[in-house]
RNA sequence: GGGCGCUUAGCUCAGCGGUAGAGCAUCGCCUUCACACGGCGAGGGUCGUAGGUUCGAAACCUACAGCGCCCACCA
């Protein structure tokens, strides 16, 4: 605990300028591990538990930041659960990727030794790669810790590790003895470069690859029927070697009298019979003929057995032509296919050929083309274990976020083969399988004595490996001592959350579902939350091939683990992928900074202050000081709403929007008043609310920034010297959704609204009122609401003065402000601010300024008003709708008329003298004077200056609405005349028509399963043109 | 061939039935005693196109276009 003490030594009130992620991310990790914090506790039955079990990343690999993303999502929800209070337990562990591990280890042997690992042997060979293991499996911890998870590491587990080897026998045994686990010779994908057999799930296709259906003729034993041959067509000329028949349709008339006899084969001389094949063949397609090779081809391996065909393998687990190949023997398969092709050519039996866009599998790892093959393997037979899996996403026992992703799930759960789980690898599990030399198997637990068939001791174990995901499908509970039933899985399972990237819905969470079930009786986690992919700026999947692949620890380095964490949540939508740019995660450093500046005020301001956890000062609160508290607690449920719903990007942005431009933008600016003021009441009070608001901050950002806030909530905690508070912010609570004080944000939000429009006003006419004018130019406010005005008297002026550095404010209760000939102004909801610039403002610009005010007013009353003179509006719309926008025009007019109103002035009549005003104007004289009454003339002269001013604007503005409306007006002349051509020949109608039937005739063809023929004729969309163009010119016209 | 997603400000993206938003970038002002990793202000969008539903559509429906992903044994 030295860290700790490091910290403490830290004097008082002081804090570096800047924040300096690299000394403070050193720090915590190992206080944190070293107090037991990451731990969960199996026997703790008070609290409820939340489990995560992270998925295992490879073992020898590196993270990526797609990790980085897994390990930051995962690590805010297990800090957020456990600050709410759970017993949270995060499981650690990796995983041995059979074929990835082994080829790496297989690349460095070849590139060091020059070896392979039939050089070496099995077992030197699988000492190396353990060897290999224990050097870079720490790595993946160390770059975990780097990024502040907080993984319980004292159950850290590797998926070879004894007790997840143990489960696995256990499992393969199980299975086996129900009959769900099986071995059988028959076509698999093969990968030449492996030499190894894939899943369905291995085989990547390539998409639109450019094939060619190339044509030839099987000549006929014996002529019939008119022929002398028969046509077929082919992507892979290779295989004819392998040809064991040649299927047609059975109704097909044109072969029908040749089922039964044969065609001799051209580079063999074999007689290879004609079957009829209702499934395979389709008469309209090519020449209604199929060459077909059973051994080498999915289909026709089906029809082989169907037809009771020779499967004759004629393509070697090298990938080269096998003896049965005949001419082309020993040639590599794509060789093969030239030689074939040059051969049948010349034989005088090629037919053509034409381009064939297809797809082609290739395999996931290499990239090689995939060549079905005949072998014997073992396969779980899946529908069984696939049923109780949909069922249970069905009932909702497990959902899936975002939810679409239930009906991906669902597809490929309904449509699932058995899954091939034998590789021709080393390193992995090895199949508990053993034989005899009369070819028995026994499947067992531990290495068998005898063969259970025959008694005979001489065993030889299958040399085969599982596929690694046969492993990881346990994970959920092997992991937790399954078989055994261990505390941690009473505890622990099912899991919580299981949080993954929507690439391995298959390959793994289906297969955890299954086996879960299955073994478990149980779900083995209740939601699947999988978030988006990684990509670089440019919207690329990362990949070593690429180069685009970013470690997550140089991020780190430069950023900040924070920075890193908070960008990725930050970015983390629903439904989309991450496009990460270093700019962004530099924003969120920047957060960071203000974070600890923001505290590094406080801790320059809170001399004396001492936090009892309680409310003493609850009576002494300003208004500023309640509605920083009510804009906190609308934070707060914002950020549990957004967790609790997954929407990782909002719970960040609604802190970050908080502590930034509420609290540091805000409220720290308006308490200075209270802080510097000389109101001992006023300033613990604000003390308290600051430090409130800072602890609450650090705590709801915690799971987002766990060092920063570790590090400041220490040393806020030392600042003011409270009990109340635990030693670290990992102990602490959570803050909890409540009701916020909805009175205290509209009473403050006058004094928020006219701080911006004196704001404003500075800004636009580029005013410094201290610097241009000397410190005495007044600024008047008048407010139209007697609580907020007492509220300003009562001391919130001083923080508008100060917010704006306005030294001479006039407070007035009034409808308007004093009319001066040379002013500005800013109008609001219930209050008006008026600078007087004689000889300073520049008419020209002000005027332009309220110009640009007033169009904006102009067209939200518009519209507001358009839709309010709508009668089905106010009737159909729901009443309170109605309401707010009535409230809303009231508003907009009294905003409008007081710009014009100044606008008048502005423009020469320089003497108004009656205010033109829709709200009650109540002044009060004990505040502000009110104006001099003027009589006589004057009165005349000036309210006919203002009526004239308002005609004029009046004009303007129906100029500019006029403009405005113009694009509509013409868009509708144009329907207007659009529709006269249409009824005039009904060529709008027909097209529409003929449209909308082909759609719909396309759509009950597909339906019916049958081509589509662009003929249909249609009966659809016979609305008559002449409604559809009245109509389109009366919603035109009712824009306008 | 089947399915899914995306198209909103210069860029990256939220919003998914009631007044078009954020971050970054841009422009102007401010070196004010937490922070220039800062403050204040401003400009910028016919929400892919065309129809439809609705009092009201960026949002819901249909079609189309472009981009991306997943699944698939049509010779």
């Amino acid at each position: 605990m030295e860290e700790q003490s490091e910290a403490t030594q830290q004097p008082q009130g002081e804090l570096a300028k800047g924040y300096e992620h690299r000394e403070v991310e050193a720090r915590w990790y190992r206080v944190w591990k070293e107090r037991g914090y990451f731990h969960g506790d199996e026997r703790d039955r008070t609290r409820p538990a939340f489990s995560i079990v992270l998925p295992p990343p490879n073992v020898t690999g590196s993270l990526h930041l797609g990790h980085a993303l897994t390990a930051t999502l995962q690590d805010i929800l297990i800090r957020w659960k456990r600050l709410s209070g759970f017993n949270t337990m995060w499981l650690p562990g990796t995983d041995h990727a059979g074929i990835a591990t082994q080829m790496v280890v297989e690349k460095e042997l070849k590139r060091t030794e020059k070896k392979s690992r039939h050089d070496l042997g099995r077992a030197a060979f699988l000492e190396r790669v353990w060897a290999w293991k224990e050097q870079y499996g720490s790595r993946i911890g160390q770059q975990h810790e780097a990024l502040g998870a907080c993984l319980d590491w004292e159950r850290e587990r590797f998926t070879m590790d004894e007790g997840l080897s143990r489960a696995v026998r256990e499992v393969f045994v199980r299975l086996h003895e129900e009959g769900l686990i099986y071995r059988e010779k028959k076509l698999i994908n093969w990968c030449t470069d492996c030499r190894t057999a894939l899943s369905d799930l291995e085989v990547e296709h390539e998409e639109g690859h450019a094939g060619e259906l190339w044509s030839f003729a099987y000549p006929l034993v014996s002529p019939a029927g008119g022929l002398a041959e028969i046509v077929v067509a082919t992507t892979r000329p290779e295989t004819m070697l392998g040809d064991t028949a040649i299927a047609v349709h059975p109704e097909d008339g044109r072969y029908a009298a040749l089922v039964g006899s044969k065609v001799r084969h051209p580079l063999t001389g074999r007689e290879i019979p004609i079957v009829a094949d209702a499934i395979l063949v389709d008469p309209k397609f090519g020449t209604g003929a199929v060459k077909v090779t059973p051994a080498h081809d999915f289909n026709d391996f089906e029809v082989g057995r169907r037809h009771g065909l020779e499967f004759l393998t004629v393509i070697g687990f090298d990938g080269k032509m096998t003896a049965a190949a005949g001419p082309v023997a020993g040639l590599d398969r794509f060789e093969a296919r030239k030689e074939v092709k040059r051969l049948l050519a010349e034989l005088g039996l090629e037919r053509g050929a034409k381009a064939n866009p297809m797809a082609l599998g290739r395999c996931q790892r290499s990239q090689t083309v995939l060549e079905p093959l005949l072998s014997d393997q073992w396969y779980v037979k899946i529908a069984p274990l696939a049923e109780p899996a949909i069922r249970a996403v069905e009932e909702g026992r497990t959902r899936f976020v975002p939810e679409q992703w239930t009906n991906t799930y669902m597809a490929w759960m309904r449509n699932i083969h058995d899954w091939c789980i034998s590789r021709q690898l080393w390193w992995g599990h090895q199949i508990p399988a053993w034989y005899c030399p009369d070819g028995h198997v026994t499947v067992a637990r531990e290495t068998p004595v005898a063969c259970s068939t025959c008694g005979t001791t001489t065993l030889r174990q299958d040399e085969d490996v599982l596929d690694t995901w046969f492993s990881s499908g346990l994970w959920p509970f092997s992991t937790m001592g399954w078989p055994d039933r261990t505390e941690t899985l009473k505890t622990f399972y099912p899991t919580s959350v299981m949080e993954t990237g929507h690439d391995i819905i298959f390959f793994w969470v289906a297969r955890m579902m299954m086996m879960g079930i299955h073994f478990m009786g149980e779900v083995p986690f209740k939601t699947v939350y999988l978030h988006p992919m990684v990509r670089d700026s440019k919207g690329q999947k990362m990949s070593k091939t690429k180069g685009n692949v970013i470690d997550p620890l140089l991020v780190t380095e430069k950023h900040g683990a924070d920075a890193l964490r908070f960008t990725l949540a930050a970015l983390t939508a629903q439904g989309r992928d991450i496009k990460l740019a270093d700019e962004r995660i530099d924003g969120y450093r920047a957060f960071a900074n203000k974070l600890w500046n923001a505290s590094r005020f406080a801790l320059m301001n809170l001399e004396g202050h001492v936090d009892g956890g309680g409310d003493p000062i609850g009576q002494a609160r300003t208004p500023a000081d309640r509605w920083i508290l009510a804009r906190l607690q609308r934070a707060v449920n914002e950020t549990v709403e957004a967790l609790e719903a997954f929407r990782f990007n909002d719970a960040a942005n609604t802190v970050y929007h908080f502590v930034w431009h509420e609290l540091c933008d805000w409220y720290i600016e308006l308490s200075k008043e209270s802080l510097n003021g000389d109101d001992p009441a006023r300033k613990a009070a604000a003390q308290a609310v600051l430090v409130h608001c800072l602890k609450s901050s650090y705590l709801l950002l915690h799971p987002f920034m766990p060092f920063i806030t570790e590090e400041l909530w220490g040393v806020l905690r030392r600042r003011v010297a409270a009990s109340a508070w635990p030693d670290s912010i990992m102990e602490g609570r959570y803050p909890t959704v409540g009701l916020v004080d909805e009175a205290a944000e509209r009473a403050f939000a006058p004094v928020l609204g006219i701080i911006d429009a004196i704001r404003n006003i500075r800004g636009e006419m580029n005013i410094a009122f201290k610097v241009a004018l000397g410190q005495e130019t007044p600024v008047h406010v008048a407010v139209t609401d007697a609580a907020t005005h007492a509220l300003l008297l009562a001391g919130e002026s001083k923080r508008v003065a100060r917010l704006t550095h306005v030294e001479n404010l006039q407070l007035h209760l009034a409808a308007a402000t004093p009319r001066m000939p040379q002013s500005t102004v800013g109008v609001g909801v219930g209050f008006e601010v008026r600078v007087p610039l004689a000889g300073v403002v520049d008419v020209g610009a002000e005027t332009a300024r309220i110009d640009k005010e007033l169009a904006r007013v102009d067209a939200d009353l518009r519209l507001i008003e358009g839709k309010l003179s709508n009668p089905n509006f106010v009737a159909r719309a729901p009443a309170e709708v109605v309401e707010k926008d009535r409230a809303r025009v009231e508003e907009l007019r009294t905003t409008k008329l007081k710009l014009i109103n100044h606008r008048a002035v502005m423009s020469g009549a320089d003497q108004p003298t009656e205010e033109k005003t829709m709200e009650n104007n109540t002044p009060n004289p004990s505040v502000t004077p009110a104006p001099a009454q003027p009589v006589g003339e004057k009165v005349e002269q000036a309210a006919t200056a203002v009526v004239e001013a308002v005609k004029a604007e009046a004009v303007k503005l129906e100029q500019q609405m006029e403009k405005r409306a113009a694009p509509t007006i013409r868009k509708a002349r144009k329907a207007v005349a659009k529709a006269r051509k249409a009824v005039k020949k009904g060529v709008a109608n027909a097209r529409r028509a003929v449209k909308k039937g082909v759609a719909g005739a396309k759509k009950a063809y597909k339906k019916a399963g049958k081509s589509f023929s662009r003929k249909a004729p249609s009966k659809a969309g016979k609305r008559p043109v002449k409604k559809v163009a009245k109509k389109k010119v009366a919603k035109k016209a009712k824009k306008k």
